[in-house]
RNA sequence: GGUUGGGUGACUGAGCGGUCAAAAGUAACGGUCUGUAAAACCGUCGGGCUACGCCCUACGAAGGUUCGAAUCCUUCCCCAACCA
């Protein structure tokens, strides 16, 4: 047979092959191919449905080829969901041992023994879901026992899906995963935002699946972040950060809008509610930053940056300390800024100068004036100081 | 694998042969105001220049058509929805 002639042999009674040309050319490649059949073993017998891809995989053996064939002895475990209307009964591992066996006895009736490879897919698919005693995943047990309904019937997933957006299987996932957390570490309680609410309750279900006792749930509100509208995350930029400078922090929480205040007492402090709101919204609010940047910084510090926002911002006066830059040699102010970093490049920094954004010693300027070396202190727009040396 | 719709500046998102460095909104930045780095209002918002103009780089990638392309064609890459 030429290879022609072989190809049309392999495409007879096939449906579909995507594509020929691959097809035609692995063919005529002279390679030893290996061509993989996969079946679960979910029943005892194999019948005259599965000699259809057997006598295929037979010609290919034929041919020459190695036949693998897959028993799916893990995969059976899942329950293939294609053109079913409902879940699938769930074999044991017991159950689906014994028909594998039997399914490569009579795998080998149209089969050629020599040419065939058989390969269980637990032996890559256990070790991948962690199932390491062999007794059934825990994940597939795990799994099996959440609906679609109930991950489905989240808010946030209903409006992605009914809007026709991505959701990944991962996310969706995502919540058993989370709860099957509580069952590894036997929880008791477990805490949570309140958009973890569902989440969170997710534990309870597995950890009964499991024989545990459900863990209790706590769910707390959410922190508005410091844009004063969205919850406080890290991707939305709107947070203050444990680490973040004293003087940085101080500035964050004074820049909340002030009925964002009060929520923030309430969440954060253990301040008495009722007094903090006789008090003027200012001085409040410089307790409220004082008393965090205090938690992650130290009294010291807190009083410093106090001190310093009142310096800078209140009575606009020059903060305590700034970044110094020497200034080598007499050039244009444009370029100084872009040089000290307080200008993106000479478009920003021209920008800022007609915006009337930039002070040297005090004096706003207007123009791009040439800089002769000197000390003095350059300020750009509330926030940036540099102090010029010579 | 098939069908359909897409990939545009920090983000969302218009534009679908010239008037496009690209609408609008958000974010950001500057200014005014203020007890605040809030709100409101005004302005700026690719890079550069010997600067009411000029140059360079940009609309997934590479080619092509055209006097001229984000816009049309080809190939490729990527994404999504639906179907199977």
């Amino acid at each position: 047979m030429n290879n022609e002639e072989i190809l049309k042999d392999i495409l007879r009674g096939t449906v579909d092959v995507v594509s020929r040309e691959e097809l035609a050319k692995k063919l005529s490649s002279g390679k030893k191919l290996r061509v993989k059949l996969g079946v679960d073993p979910s029943s005892r017998d194999l019948h005259l449905g599965h000699s259809v891809v057997l006598d295929k995989l037979r010609q290919f053996q034929d041919l020459g080829h190695t036949a693998v064939l897959i028993i799916g002895d893990f995969t059976a475990q899942v329950g293939d969901p294609s053109g079913r209307d409902a879940t699938r009964p769930v074999l044991d591992a017991e159950t689906v041992a014994a028909n594998a066996k039997t399914y490569t006895e009579q795998a080998f009736k149209v089969l050629d023994k020599a040419r065939t490879e058989i390969r269980f897919n637990s032996e890559w698919l256990r070790p991948f879901m962690g199932d390491q005693s062999g007794r059934g995943s825990d994940f597939i047990l795990t799994a099996k026992s959440v609906t679609m309904a109930t991950l489905l019937g989240r808010e946030d997933f209903k409006a992605r899906l009914e809007a026709g957006s991505p959701l990944s299987l991962l996310e969706i996932l995502y919540p058993v995963f989370q709860g099957y957390d509580s069952v590894a570490v036997k929880a008791d309680i477990e805490l949570g935002g309140q958009d973890q609410r569902l989440n969170v309750l997710m534990g309870r279900d597995m950890q009964k699946l499991n024989g545990q006792e459900p863990q209790v749930v706590i769910t707390l509100p959410l922190l508005v972040g410091t844009d004063g509208v969205k919850k406080m995350s890290k991707s939305l930029g709107n947070y203050v950060a444990f680490n973040d400078q004293p003087n940085d922090m101080f500035g964050k929480l004074m820049s909340l809008p002030d009925e964002l205040m009060y929520s923030y007492y309430e969440l954060l402090t253990t301040e008495d509610l009722a007094a903090v709101k006789t008090a003027h919204p200012m001085e409040a609010k410089k307790k409220l930053a004082g008393l965090i940047v205090a938690r992650y910084h130290g009294e010291e510090q807190a009083l410093a940056a106090r001190a310093n926002f009142e310096q800078v911002f209140s009575r606009k006066e020059l903060p305590e300390e700034m970044e110094s830059y020497r200034v080598e040699k007499a050039g244009k102010l444009s370029c100084l800024m872009v040089a000290c970093g307080v200008a993106k490049g000479m478009n920003d920094a021209r920008r800022l100068i007609e915006q009337g954004a930039v002070r040297l010693g005090g004096e706003k300027v207007s123009e791009d004036i040439v800089f002769e070396p000197k000390e003095c202190v350059l300020q750009v727009g509330r926030r940036q100081f540099r102090k010029l040396e010579k």
